[in-house]
RNA sequence: GGCGCCUUGGCGGAGUGGCUACGCAGCGGCCUGCAAAGCCGUUUACACCGGUUCGACUCCGGUAGGCGCCUCCA
């Protein structure tokens, strides 16, 4: 088991997990309105995959990911389209599991959404309410921020300096411009309610995490993940509610994903600038974009765009075409090994996944140079096991069939005009093979068909 | 205006006080009947200006540009 260390948003410090005891990671997902974005989906595969690592190294481990299904977006979006948002949501959450699906990295251990916590959401603000940290006004309940003295601790802001906008009336219901609700009165035109101690209503943004990463994790858990615009003030009153309540901390470590870039600016469905996951799938399949994804260090924006994407491809082409000459079974020799235990470091390293990928390419090549070098065997299997961890390991399989009859009998007339020094004939052979999706590769052991990329 | 962050070669993107990141693309070569794959080589890369240092892309200060948050956002 290595010491796996992650950069903490808080302190600002790399931070060692424990060794001992299990790793609980919460990691803020979508709030279901639309579907989701190639940006919403760096998350869920940082994090995915940040289990599946830990879990390699022995560290027991359990990963929830939620969706936020109640929101102001939803009732508007809902609006929008004239359907119930109870409707809306439970399409979008489906859309959400079904395009998460499609990377084909697995899943979180557990999923929760916001509509299946309201008790435990309830308890919770009654608990603030008890302990003096909030307070019910007009139907609604606010969390008091000058209650909490830790407040802004996470995003390194004076309380002196910030708002909680809650948009037009709210204001006159809260004590102070820095309170923000916790639960929030039934309105004209809102289709759902829950009922509480304050009547009629629903919980505000940012409780239902509080509440959900309790509920799947106890507190306080490990680490506590989401992209790096939800800081403030997402997180920062996640931490205000869950440690005025429970007076301990609600996580030891904050890791916050970078955001991915259109042209220099963040992708954002309120711009409009949006790529949406299903579409860069549709376009480029699960490992293209899981490599994209991996291809810079997690905390670093990432640009997006087709260059990024086309050139994530090639790699995995690379990868491919190594494999099918170095098929994984062979024990590794003591470079392969040396290998794996430098990209496993790179991992162990704040999650460093292009120095990891780094040591896949660097493998490639040492073993390309030096085919028959012992201590260079079992590249392949390597290979396979830091494909594995990088949510790549399809790029093992081949893919798709193998060469049907009319190929096969193509490349034997190919073969064979070859034997003659036909070239015309030789060449026109391969360009009907083209047509038909394969590629001739000529090696020492004969003709390859490949399938064309 | 406040807080935080960024600026690396054609593109993406790591990293370090002095030693080739890596991948993609281009160019030249090897191999090949020709290709492909693979291998080798390759275009004075670190925004700008100062400073610290024997030495800075890497540390400090400033300038310019950009980004995130401060309002819903992964």
């Amino acid at each position: 088991m290595r010491e796996v260390r992650i950069r903490d948003t808080m302190s600002g410090e790399l931070l060692a997990l424990p060794t001992d005891g299990q790793i609980g990671i919460y990691a803020c997902g979508p709030t279901v309105y639309s579907r989701i974005h190639i940006g919403n989906a760096r998350p869920f595969v940082v994090f995915t995959l940040l289990a599946r690592f830990l879990r390699s190294e022995g560290y027991e481990t359990r990963l929830a990911i939620n969706v936020t299904d109640i929101n102001d977006k939803i009732y508007t979006a809902a609006s929008e389209r004239e359907m119930p948002s109870g409707e809306l949501a439970d399409e979008m959450t489906a859309a959400y599991f079904e395009d998460t699906g499609r990377l084909e990295i697995g899943r979180p251990d557990v999923e929760p959404l916001a509509t299946e916590t309201v008790g435990p959401i309830v308890d919770l603000i009654a608990t603030l309410v008890d302990e003096g940290h909030a307070y019910e006004s007009g139907g609604d309940v606010y969390f008091s921020v000058r209650s909490f003295d830790g407040y802004g601790k996470l995003s390194h802001r004076p309380t002196e300096d910030m708002e909680q906008g809650e948009g037009d009336d709210a204001g006159s219901l809260k004590r102070d411009p820095l309170d923000f609700a916790l639960w929030k009165s039934h309105k004209e035109g809102e289709d759902t309610s829950w009922e509480s101690p304050w009547g009629s209503g629903r919980p505000g943004w940012h409780i239902e995490c509080s509440a959900m990463a309790e509920a799947e994790l106890g507190q306080p858990f490990t680490i506590h993940g989401g992209g790096s615009d939800l800081v403030f003030p997402h997180h920062e009153n996640e931490i205000a509610q869950s440690e005025a309540a429970r007076g301990k901390p609600l996580a030891k470590v904050w890791m916050h994903n970078g955001m991915i870039e259109t042209g220099a600016e963040k992708m954002s469905k309120s711009v409009g600038n949006i790529f949406q996951l299903s579409e860069a799938l549709d376009v480029y399949g699960p490992q293209t974009v899981v490599a994209y994804l991996m291809s810079g260090h997690y905390r670093q924006p990432l640009a997006f765009g087709e260059g990024p994407l086309e050139q994530a491809a090639a790699g995995n082409e690379r990868i491919r075409n190594f494999l099918r000459e170095n098929p994984p079974g062979e024990q590794p020799g003591s470079e392969a090994e040396a290998a794996r235990e430098r990209f496993r470091d790179a991992l162990a390293d704040d999650y460093n996944s292009p120095r990891a990928m780094r040591e896949a390419f660097d493998l490639i090549r040492s073993a390309n140079q030096r085919p028959d070098a012992p201590e260079l065997a079992g590249a392949g299997t390597v290979l396979l096991g830091m494909l594995e961890l990088l949510g790549l390991e399809a790029l093992a399989s081949g893919g798709g069939e193998g060469p049907d009859q009319a190929a096969l009998d193509l490349l034997e007339a190919r073969n064979a005009a070859r034997e003659d020094k036909d070239w015309s004939r030789a060449d026109e052979i391969r360009d009907q093979l083209a047509d038909l999706g394969w590629e001739v590769r000529d090696g020492a052991d004969g003709a390859r068909l490949v399938p064309r990329s």
